[in-house]
DNA sequence: AAAAAAC
């Protein structure tokens, strides 16, 4: 799972503006108030990657502080407070030797009283899933024998891939959790029938979670820390904005004082505003901020790429050509569709020609799902074929390809680029520093209208592949990317 | 010319 590469960098940090000082050194000034509300900008000199990893580490974080709680950036684990078997569980199971940038920096606030909330941003695959998942555990009391951390999430996969987390980290802890996920064929039992939740941490989706509460089934009352994951997402109007609300405001009612963490790699201005405005309005605090501008979320380990394409066909032949052929020796690939339905198209064209590809999008039943993403992981299959079911939070870290056949555009504003998504995709690439890179197919006019805005949101260099039908071309693209 | 969850 998560490899944590330990950064070999210095652990101090530079603060601007206005005088240089390190993130640690800020909690030991005697006036705390001194840093109330003032931006820390954490910048470290990126140090050259060794074996084909580059630092996983974010280099520019803005964190805001809300109040007069000092904290410290944590070097070690062991800075922490944690139990004993939290800690084995770090070094044996997940096999750590440091905390990462993200995590020295957040996990001081989300474990200080008086647990502040958090609204957290890092960059893609720099460990956040970890975060939130050592929150949970170390904020569960596990001589209480009830619900007292939840992690809601946008997708089945996700849910299941951060409970593996979870059990792997908290193995030595006796912690118990349980999926809220609408269960498959063979282990369904009538809601009514089931017993009350008693275990301490739930991850699960939100419609479930509805349904567990609609049922009283899901106690509150001794809720501690509640996590939503791709936070901006669910708190999008046109994500889970309802639902996440509903389910807060339930906590917030039943146990007041419940911490609650929003994480994401991204947060459009939109978005950012309604979080920290919605957790201080449910909730009642000032939230704790950390950031990262939009020009700095670009992963510079993963190279992105155009392709100009006559017609779409000529989209499956580069699929078929270039990618099928040259990705076995590259790694595993995702290839990103637009809908349900032009993944099944996709799928069904490459099966005629004889390739073998598995799909995965929200039309199939949920044993399908299951079965595929877990060949998948175990690397049973080489290309992936997916909807944005898999944009967020999809961790594999043989991926090094991903291709989006069609470009992310805004449901409704067809001529504009989803810049959230198309980050999230490239993420998937180039996990924890990896090596990786992005082909974008353009066909029409408006790809290459929305290629451009997507490259100016972000201020990356998107270099053209050409032509289409080249094997040299990608050869030297894969090459340039460091993976051939 | 959408995906996701779940009724």
């Amino acid at each position: 799972m998560a490899d944590n590469v330990s950064s070999s960098s210095s652990t101090s940090a530079t603060i601007t503006p206005p005088e240089t000082k390190s993130w640690a050194d800020v909690a030991d000034e005697e006036a705390a108030a001194e840093i109330k509300l003032d931006s820390l900008v954490v910048d470290e000199s990126k140090p050259q990657g060794a074996l084909g990893l580059t630092n996983p580490d974010d280099s520019t974080i803005e964190a805001v502080t809300s109040g007069d709680t000092p904290y410290t950036s944590a070097k070690r684990f062991e800075d922490l407070n944690l139990s004993p078997e939290l800690l084995k569980g770090l070094y044996v199971e997940m096999k750590f030797e440091q905390p990462s940038k993200i995590q020295a920096i957040s996990l001081p606030m989300i474990l200080t009283p008086p647990y502040k909330n958090l609204i957290a941003q890092a960059h893609n695959g720099s460990g956040k899933t970890t975060c939130f998942v050592l929150g949970m555990l170390s904020r569960v009391d596990p001589n209480v024998r009830e619900p007292q951390a939840l992690c809601i999430c946008p997708t089945r996969e996700l849910a299941i891939q951060n409970m593996e987390v979870l059990l792997k980290m908290g193995k030595f802890t006796g912690i118990t959790s349980e999926l809220a996920l609408p269960p498959d064929q063979a282990n369904y039992i009538p809601i009514q029938k089931r017993p009350p939740i008693t275990a301490q941490v739930i991850i699960g989706t939100p419609g479930t979670f509805s349904k567990w509460l609609q049922h009283k089934k899901l106690g509150l009352s001794k809720m501690k820390i509640l996590v939503f994951d791709e936070a901006d997402h669910m708190l999008a109007m046109s994500g889970f904005r309802d639902e996440s609300i509903r389910i807060m405001k339930a906590i917030a009612k039943a146990s007041s004082n419940c911490q609650v963490l929003l994480f994401s790699a991204t947060f459009d201005d939109d978005v950012k505003d309604f979080s920290s405005k919605i957790a201080g309005e449910i909730f009642k605090r000032e939230p704790n901020q950390m950031f990262v501008k939009k020009e700095e979320l670009s992963l510079e380990s993963v190279k992105q790429y155009k392709v100009h394409c006559p017609d779409e066909l000529s989209k499956i032949m580069v699929i078929k050509d270039q990618i099928l052929e040259l990705g076995e020796k590259v790694g595993q690939a995702i290839v990103f569709v637009k809908s349900r339905n032009a993944a099944s198209m996709l799928h069904q064209a490459l099966v005629k020609l004889g390739y073998e590809v598995t799909t995965i999008q929200g039309a199939l039943n949920i044993e399908d799902r299951d079965k595929i993403i877990k060949e998948f992981k175990e690397g049973l299959t080489q290309v992936l074929i997916a909807t944005d079911v898999l944009a967020r939070g999809f961790d594999q870290s043989q991926v090094n390809l991903v291709i989006n056949f069609d470009l992310p555009v805004q449901y409704g504003r067809y001529s504009e680029p989803d810049n959230e998504v198309y980050l999230h995709r490239v993420g998937r690439a180039g996990r924890f520093g990896r090596r990786g890179a992005v082909f974008n197919l353009l066909c029409l006019d408006s790809d290459d209208m929305i290629m451009d805005k997507i490259e100016k949101h972000f201020n990356s260099q998107i270099t053209e592949v050409a032509p289409w039908n080249s094997r040299e071309a990608f050869e030297d693209a894969l090459r340039r990317a460091g993976l051939l």
